[in-house]
DNA sequence: ACTCTAACTGAAAATTATTTTCGATAAGAG
DNA sequence: CTCTTATCGAAAATAATTTTCAGTTAGAGT
């Protein structure tokens, strides 16, 4: 996945060393990573990244649907490289590590059924699982 | 509803003025209220009432289920009396009234669906829809 | 009812996450 | 190569929430 590049320039944002480091960042993480966490390597590729660029750039990745944000317990976030067309994390409770799943035809109908019942007319939804990955659950 | 106190009480926790205060609040609502929102509105109640107090009680709450906690952008909770059986909300982006739902057979399949693609094996979610209620719709 | 103790309280201070401000820098169009 | 303007990073500001701590009070035991 290279065209990151071309969706930033098509959009009419520029390509800096510092989007270039956290993109990397991101590339490269195992797991959804905090905008301090992302700061703390990213400066491995760029050394006078700042904590505020980062979270500039996360916001504009997130606003292209390059990255994807994760809510944690505890009110801070996470980011996540998005994969496309898969909108919802799984969230490992013990590594972290997370996995995009698409929402499919269940949440179609849920939200159906909640118009129904509600009379609401239902345009988003939050959904993000918890679980145990495959590697954690063998120790 | 007046079943709360035996909640607090059976739980080893006691009745208060600062918590019956919160509790009439929330009872009184019309939408999920922020802390500070509460915090006003309690005052009406307990004039002393402070905002560390408010934040506790609808900790407690929520541990006791008796509150459910509501996602919103911008980073800020709001809380809600709970209805039982019913574990999310829909949330209208006008006026922010919220109604609870119940997941039902939607999200236990969705979960069966992606424990079987991630090998996952799923524990918790996070759910909230968002929309337009009925009467924000009319006009 | 009265006492007594641990649960609870609220103000102030501290902490944490995030945003704003602003002068300096650098991407990339021409 | 130049020049415009998006972008940058440090410091300060803000917002939400938590911790600290000395004083208060609910309610169990008498």
């Amino acid at each position: 996945m290279v065209n990151w590049k071309r969706r930033l320039t098509q959009a009419g944002y520029r390509v800096t060393t510092s989007r270039r480091a956290v993109m990397r960042v991101l590339e490269e993480a195992e797991t959804p990573l905090t905008p301090e966490q992302v700061l703390e390597r990213g400066r491995g590729h760029h050394g006078t990244l700042g904590l505020v660029t980062v979270y500039r750039t996360l916001d504009l990745l997130v606003e292209l649907r390059l990255a994807r944000l994760i809510h944690r317990r505890g009110g801070c976030h996470a980011y996540l490289l998005a994969s496309p067309g898969h909108h919802h994390a799984v969230v490992c409770q013990r590594c972290g590590r997370a996995i995009e799943f698409a929402g499919g035809e269940e949440i179609d109908s849920l939200v159906e059924r909640i118009e129904a019942q509600t009379d609401y007319q239902i345009d988003g939804h939050l959904l993000q699982l918890s679980g145990i990955c495959p590697d954690c659950q063998c120790k």
